[in-house]
DNA sequence: AAAAAAC
């Protein structure tokens, strides 16, 4: 389905030409005629399948096709859960309205008040924005949600499980009850079900069949025994010539930033990116990501959703993270926009429940690698199915990764690590394996705490 | 419990 056959403005059609887009991808298609007709829209989609165009390109047409009403006011509500986030579909609105004159701004807390205030001092058409900053705003009487026409969702489902559900709500009953409510969600459960039936009206249903895992994605596993056998790991990868851009996923932002710093010592182009560090230091990193000053990045969940550079090869789950959901979306990082690419995890015994859901929820067994040289001296198989004994206490063994003792060397010379690793294929083996059946489940005895437990 | 997001 080409653009041009969608009824979108001549203008939002010139930009898309400029910059050489021609075809609609199947989300624009689905959406678009839909919302240029006004109706409310309700979508299941992913990043990466272009959704920013389908809700930004018929808000476009609306604003130019119709007189605003009245007082200078935005017309375009867009919310997003991060920060990052926002300023991409502020930048992308910037694009598609090159041809327009609008004033599209971003209102994203970390931002100084005065320089906001300056940028709506002039009259505002579009406005994206996180919801703290813009409550605040709207709370001081400096934003006037009256005349907004289009209130646009972006990643609701994230935003829920922010805990910004009161704020869209708040936000929802500042603008008009006549707008139109444009949804777009990755995943739609019961909480998503209601705050839709609370703010739109006799939606159009937009799915687009969310693959739960991207076929262009290989998934690879690596056993680790301990935070020093990562490190190692992680270090090797650094050095590999295949990788070539990479997000490396910390559990805490502590260890975001002791990676980066490992991995810039080491001579590497990295750094780190986590929601502690100001925002202009945020915008600048992923820039330097995206024109490849930086190489490696290592970052929290903050990067796990939404982020868009072009050519990442490689994701690493340093950490594996807490949700399954969570997994799918780092690493969808990689892979974009038609490539391919590769997402490592690394995974200690105590991730094996984690370990467990992940391939539940994406239906897919993680290829066991092994790096020559770096073998795991105790390799494993994802459990949580029914492990033998009482109770399941392969829950408590060890700190979690955010309990880590940083100051100290962890567990440290376990001699060296023998060529244990006999049933998990080399790194230059086929990519899928089998998972070793062998009955190692119960190797942690179900009663009695293992004595001495490492961390892992 | 981590992380994210308003000052």
């Amino acid at each position: 389905m080409s653009f041009a056959e969608l009824g979108l403005h001549p203008l939002v059609l010139k930009a898309l030409e400029a910059f050489e887009y021609t075809t609609a991808t199947p989300v624009q298609a689905a959406a678009i005629p839909p919302a240029l007709q006004g109706r409310d829209i309700l979508a299941t989609a992913e990043t990466g399948t272009g959704k920013t165009a389908a809700f930004m390109l018929p808000s476009l047409t609306r604003v130019a096709e119709l007189p605003r009403l009245g007082v200078a006011a935005p017309r375009v509500l867009v919310l997003a859960p991060t920060r990052e986030l926002a300023k991409q579909v502020t930048d992308a609105a910037r694009k598609y309205a090159r041809f327009m004159k609008l004033n599209i701004v971003d209102v994203v807390g970390g931002m100084p008040y005065r320089d906001q205030l300056r940028l709506l001092s002039r009259p505002v058409d579009v406005i994206v924005a996180t919801p703290g900053r813009l409550i605040d705003h709207v709370s001081r009487r400096r934003i006037d949600l009256d005349a907004v026409e289009v209130l646009i969702l972006d990643e609701a489902d994230r935003m829920l499980d922010m805990g910004f559900l009161d704020d869209v709500e708040t936000i929802a009953k500042c603008c008009p009850p006549t707008r139109q409510t444009l949804l777009f969600t990755a995943t739609l459960d019961r909480r998503m079900a209601g705050l839709a039936s609370n703010l739109l009206r006799n939606p159009e249903r937009v799915a687009v069949e969310t693959e739960a895992t991207s076929i262009n994605v290989e998934q690879r596993l690596h056993h680790a025994d301990d935070l020093d056998h990562k490190r190692k790991m992680l270090q090797h990868f650094a050095t590999q010539p295949e990788v070539g851009k990479a997000i490396i996923f910390a559990a805490t932002k502590r260890d975001a930033d002791s990676l980066a710093e490992e991995l810039a010592d080491a001579g590497h182009a990295a750094a780190a990116l986590h929601g502690d560090m100001d925002q202009g230091k945020r915008n600048r990193t992923l820039q330097r990501l995206r024109t490849g000053q930086i190489r490696l990045l290592v970052a929290t969940d903050v990067a796990a959703r939404g982020i868009d550079v072009r050519d990442i090869t490689h994701v690493i789950n340093f950490d594996l993270p807490r949700s399954a959901e969570d997994y799918v979306h780092r690493i969808g990082r990689t892979g974009r926009a038609g490539a391919s690419g590769i997402a490592i995890s690394f995974a200690g015994r105590a991730d094996r429940e984690t370990l467990f859901r992940i391939e539940r929820y994406t239906n897919a067994t993680l290829a066991v690698h092994v790096i020559p040289g770096l073998e795991p001296q105790r390799p494993f198989h994802a459990g949580g199915g029914r492990p033998a004994g009482r109770n399941n206490s392969s829950r408590h063994n060890g700190p979690k990764p955010w309990q880590r003792n940083h100051g100290d060397k962890p567990a440290g010379h376990q001699g060296p690590r023998g060529p244990r690793a006999d049933h998990a294929r080399s790194e230059h083996g086929p990519a899928r394996s089998e998972r070793p059946d062998h009955g190692r489940r119960d190797s942690h005895g179900a009663g009695k705490p293992p004595a001495r437990a490492k961390a892992w």
